[in-house]
DNA sequence: CTGAAAGCGCTTACAG
DNA sequence: CTGAAAGCGCTTACAG
């Protein structure tokens, strides 16, 4: 493999002169710029990672740490990946993405093998085990999803408080004096999924602000069970003419469940969702939702960390920035209809 | 940061002693090796990574390369990349996931600055211009999904031929005379994406053979489209008792489909999808399908490819692999209605 | 069974 | 404006 030797014999000059012509870290002639440019072509090189890794202390390499779990949503996990992976590139860093089940062992692995300049962790729980890690690694890191405490860690997440509230806020505006959320199933909240009650906790105190009636129930992650909580939901509580979904499946199953009870959206019951729009246009779910944020929430969480790279470590104050809620609208928000 | 000379130092002995009692390459006493083994607990000792790779010329790291169409179903993306980092790291690799829109040029830069020891392509076309970059590259590649030349390069996809063929049988078997093949766009066929019309033409040659008349049209990746491509199929062959569909949006665009024109299945029509089963159980569609064996691909291109790697790099002949179709009997699939 | 030393391919003070 | 040399932290022949 060609190596900077090559490059600098082939120009004419030292290796260190090939090296400063490359990075620019020092003033260098034209002429012998040029000379190394076109050698640098001639011989296709590129430089060693592992040997600059070595030399610099810095890899360019950024690792994601995801979690996976079976009664949560999997799908919706490629829009975070996809918003980190290629923000980034385009900020001239690669990603390794990690998987394992064991997350402490996976970040304490590689932080001190010294793989990557710094982590993004996906879908942060309430006591989340890999915050201490992290706070103890040479590398600092970034949070999607709010943990209870963020101390030291720049963090972003949507607003799920805001969303709750806005979801109930706007059906209140239609009318609607009594509503059902359909939150994600119990094991979530006890795993620590704290975007559960915030959007809960949001859309209660909203709701007891207007004297709405607030119905809450948690739905299942997969059909067929989500359609039967769904069909038991509208059983239970035929005077709510609004629906609340904090639920993926939810959101998926109901078209369906609409339909064989003769139901439409919005003339008998108005829905907003929480849920990616890429999710929406896939499956073209016809509910106005709050947009998860997904793409967006990576790449703020990847920007974040890489200037904080960039500068000293912990030059800047840690930010928590949650995402102000957008309802992006399909038409599911009605009044509600004339009391039977 | 702790480094190898700590641990000797610690453990009173060289830095090479210290160094063949962790890897076991040569016999060390068992009282050197213990003591080594306490430093490294002691000290929390990693071995570096960029100086292991740049001594030994190997990472331990995987490259995978995705391709994200707008027109091709995302989703389904998640579960070869699970599959494929699960394993990877089960074999002692981590995985570098790269998104970027040029493939080529990606592959490219990984190579030369030898980031990794191998490389996984996702969603290879029938004439994919990774390819030849890839048998240009020091580092060995395995293919998920089957290209028109695959020659140098260990190949695994799902035998789609033999899953288009397999459908037709199946519903040959229950007396069917007529059916619908609905595929993914046309822009993915133009884009190389071969697995459509391989599953197209194991159908009609399966269905020629039994006399069956196969309708085939091209659908949308997205709803709304979808579900008007769905309603204008049916409206345009009556006929037909039985709809196959190589397109996920279908699949999950037509339990609302049927609902609403007050059809069942398979009392009305029968059914037969191809979509990975978490997919089926994440959405529960209520479909026989052909399962996709995302998972099982992805580990499997993993599992060739360390063991390339283990050995003489072209040591043994390459492979491909296609994976026999299996159905998921989920009840869609039955004899034809009577006739109208 | 163990150690001293070379070498992997870079970058960057140090010296001119 | 440029070069010779040290050093990053490993592994592995070479020598005993």
């Amino acid at each position: 493999m060609v190596n900077i030797g090559d490059v600098a014999r082939a120009a004419g000059v030292s290796r260190s002169t090939a090296s400063y012509a490359l990075s620019g870290k020092r003033t260098i002639s034209p002429a012998v710029r040029e000379n190394v440019e076109r050698a640098v072509r001639e011989l296709g090189y590129t430089p060693n990672a592992g040997a600059r890794a070595l030399a610099t202390s810095r890899t360019n390499v950024l690792a994601l740490l995801g979690q996976f779990f079976d009664d949560e949503f999997a799908p919706a996990m490629l829009q975070y990946i996809l918003g980190i992976t290629n923000r980034a590139r385009e900020l001239g860093f690669d990603t390794l993405l990690v998987t394992e089940g064991d997350g402490v062992e996976a970040l304490t692995r590689i932080a001190t093998s010294r793989m990557v300049d710094g982590f993004v962790l996906l879908n942060v729980a309430e006591f989340d085990e890999r915050l201490d890690p992290l706070r103890a690694a040479q590398q600092p890191g970034a949070l999607v999803g709010l943990p209870g405490d963020a101390t030291g860690i720049d963090t972003f997440d949507l607003d799920f408080d805001a969303a709750g509230r806005l979801m109930v806020e706007r059906l209140h505006e239609m009318g609607h004096r009594e509503l059902t959320l359909v939150s994600q199933p119990e094991h979530v909240v006890e795993r620590g999924g704290a975007y559960v009650w915030r959007l809960a906790d949001g859309a209660r105190a909203k709701a007891d602000e207007h004297g709405i009636r607030l119905n809450h129930v948690f739905g299942s992650s997969h059909q067929p069970q989500i359609g039967d909580d769904l069909n038991a939901v509208l059983d239970r509580y035929p005077q709510a003419t609004g629906l609340l979904l904090n639920n993926e499946a939810a959101a998926a199953a109901l078209p369906s469940v609409l339909a064989a009870r003769g139901l439409s959206s919005p003339a008998d019951i108005s829905v907003i969702g929480r849920y990616s729009d890429e999710f929406a246009r896939t499956f073209s779910l016809p509910f106005s939702a709050i947009d998860s944020a997904a793409d967006l929430l990576g790449r703020r969480a990847v920007e974040q960390l890489v200037s904080r790279l960039r500068t000293a470590a912990d030059a800047s104050p840690h930010v928590i920035e949650l995402i102000a809620p957008v309802i992006d609208d399909r038409g599911s928000i009605a009044a509600p209809p004339p009391r039977r």
